[in-house]
DNA sequence: CGTATAGTTGGATGTATGTCAAACAGTTAG
DNA sequence: CTAACTGTTTGACATACATCCAACTATACG
């Protein structure tokens, strides 16, 4: 079970946070973690309509970011939301990003 | 007083609010338009530490985004932060933004 | 071992962005 | 009118990014 390297806490910095999640495809990916919690890459990149290896590189830019962790179990690499830890560092921030990312449009 | 393009309250999307936010020179901007309420161009650019037509950029990146409003007078543009219009739409969204900027590093 | 599965990496490409410098435009003051 | 002030626009440039495809790595299964 190999960790990459994924930000502390206190090293998350809100740009490199709001950047992240200011991608649609990275949107709907956070929406569907934050929906069913822990998942795998290929669960969660489902129906993006976009090639695996651009999901690949929009889960490098969560986790960089500090908004995702990542769990290797086997072949499969369990990815998740970094919910308390962001909400320790920015309080409120992603549950008023994802409100307003289930607004109709 | 002319008015240059501002997107509409509900023509104004997440993802383009959070890529506007996420420069680290209009997240101070948006800071100080939070503090100070309207201010002139020139005010809101002081001390930046860009040059005034890269100011000027950011102010464009934003006002197209619907973060912030500008209205002329004279040979003066006056700038505010639509608030009420983010809250309206995204609600929370703004407030915990500027909050996480004030957190220290 | 050989094959299928789960993701990543590298190359290629087009687009966007942040920055400065210089030129330009509109407004106001002498 | 001429000069100063307030910003914007354009050009140039380097960097970043979103995307696809193809090749690669690592693990699991017969």
């Amino acid at each position: 079970m190999r960790l990459l390297p994924h930000p502390a806490t206190e090293d998350i910095q809100l740009t490199e946070v709001l950047k992240a999640l200011s991608d649609p495809v990275r949107l709907l990916i956070v929406g569907r973690l934050a929906a069913h919690g822990e998942m795998t890459c290929s669960t969660a990149g489902d129906d993006l309509g976009v090639h695996k290896s651009t999901a690949s590189h929009h889960y490098r830019m969560l986790r960089d970011a500090g908004v995702i962790m990542s769990r290797q179990e086997g072949r499969k690499k369990y990815i998740s939301l970094r919910h308390d830890d962001l909400d320790a560092r920015f309080p409120g921030l992603l549950d008023s990003v994802l409100t307003a990312a289930h607004e109709p449009v």
